[in-house]
DNA sequence: CCCATGACTGAAG
DNA sequence: TCTTCAGCCATGG
């Protein structure tokens, strides 16, 4: 039974809840479990997401929007490519117009 | 138990 | 504006 409470369960329900087309940042998740100042663990729970395909790691980027995690990705542009996929704009590993597509997990 | 690592963030110089 | 430092805390050896 999927007591699955732990910290990295956390983190993925919040990631799955990302609107198609958005991306939000690690201290905003963190900041929504209630852990502002973990940021680094959402980061590293998201190291562990690869293990679970339902969470859609590449909408999750720092504070800049700046795609620190792409080099965890299998390729170094996918996380790019399947950001502008889904209509992010997105130039040299940096999200433009960040602001517009951020979503914050409170919504 | 102690130490190292890490997809971050914010403050200080 | 850029660089550096420190805090944060879960996981693994």
């Amino acid at each position: 039974m999927p007591k699955e409470d732990n910290f990295f369960d956390k983190v993925y329900k919040i990631a799955r809840k990302i609107p198609y087309g958005r991306v939000t940042s690690y201290g905003a998740i963190a900041k929504h479990l209630g852990a502002a100042r973990s940021a680094r663990m959402v980061g590293w729970a998201m190291n562990a997401s690869h293990n679970d395909d339902t969470v859609p790691a590449h909408r999750v980027v720092n504070k800049q929007g700046l795609l620190t995690g792409k080099h965890h990705f299998d390729g170094i542009n996918l996380m790019q490519q399947l950001l502008e996929s889904e209509g992010v704009i997105v130039e040299n590993s940096k999200i433009i117009d960040f602001k517009a597509v951020f979503w914050s997990p409170n919504e």
